[in-house]
DNA sequence: GATGACATGTAATCAGTTACATGATTAG
DNA sequence: CTAATCATGTAACTGATTACATGTCATC
């Protein structure tokens, strides 16, 4: 029995309740896609192979104003190897960051250029900020100031944070990217008066 | 002609100079490894790939102390698709943290688990922002303070400062999880006696 | 003579994305 | 009747990792 990072994945939203395929891969796209994305053309055949090892089953509901869904419950033995594996260190993954890879290679642009690319970048990355502590203030309302770490909310929580530090971050080396290319620009329209 | 990632890669670090497979795998794992890990066995086809295409091209050198290598050069043709490419906006590569994942279910955890995984965590950190830091002060000297942003050092300042601020988060993030639980063990300690 | 760094590749496998295929039900 | 959402899947392709395969040369 082994389970891939998607499957742990699965059964860490199942942990909070009863879902459909369907809604599964909502959850992948509003709180967990922050960290962790998946198709629901990945998540199908996931499922049949946690069915098939026992994690979870599924039980078919008819609905009378929607077509009918199968809803997967985590089992016992899902839910231990869950627990297993959310305190192992995880290896590290190969890292991959095509911003930083044209960052190591932006010596070679006009200075017009890479100052456009590092404003539209800031921007992304400040509206993401602002997504996130939007969040943050949210679930520091729905639970009296800071979730226990025993709740489930804390998982929203403790990630949320990390997202706004890192948005943070990345707003902030933006902004110094673009002030670079803008002095050196700065100097060169003196050098040539 | 459509080049992967990858060869842009490639391409970024041949703009600096001529380098065989061999040492190309090499950056890959030090200063690049940071940003875009890759094996030799996925650089050697690339190499191929980009020679196809007409971005490099390779002269057989005859070493009398080591095995003979291909020395590949960055050609024109592979020198304006790569400075077209720097500046282009990246498309948002699909998030994947695998600690938030098992952040998101870290309420299942016990406290003391918890505590290890994250104390763990941050040690790993601290010795990668040790590093980046060790680095971007050997650039600092290396040229009069921070590097121009038209010269190729500045690349690998600009890399290396993100390095930093991604770390130094990461370490503080990581600090105040494993504080939490410790929090909540005192609590119940004291709840139990 | 064995080990390790240098050097270049191919083959099998895996995870993930995109495209394809089907169909129910509701709202405009 | 048409588009959008709900709902479940399969198939083809792509990028990347791991394993396999071969060989040179220097040092211990």
């Amino acid at each position: 029995m082994d389970i891939s990072t998607l499957g742990y994945a699965l059964l860490a939203i199942l942990a909070r309740g009863p879902l459909s395929g369907y809604d599964l891969a909502q959850r992948m796209k509003k709180p967990i896609g922050f960290f962790w994305q998946s198709q629901l053309s990945q998540i199908y055949p996931e499922l049949a192979h946690l069915e098939a090892q026992g994690c979870v089953t599924h039980k078919v509901i008819v609905q009378e104003d929607r077509p009918q869904k199968k809803v997967y419950t985590i089992t016992d033995a899902g839910s231990t190897a869950l627990k297993a594996w959310v305190t192992r260190s995880p290896t590290p993954p190969p890292e991959r960051n095509e911003l930083l890879l044209k960052t190591y290679a932006i010596w070679l642009a006009d200075s017009e250029a890479a100052i456009e690319l590092f404003r539209t970048q800031e921007q992304m990355h400040a509206e993401r900020l602002a997504l996130y502590e939007h969040d943050r203030i949210r679930i520091e309302q729905e639970s009296g100031r800071v979730p226990h770490p025993h709740e489930p909310l804390f998982g929203n929580y403790a990630t949320v944070r990390m997202g706004i530090a890192y948005e943070h971050e990345y707003v902030e080396w933006c902004h110094w990217m673009a002030e670079q290319f803008e002095l050196a620009l700065a100097s060169q329209l003196q050098d040539s008066q």
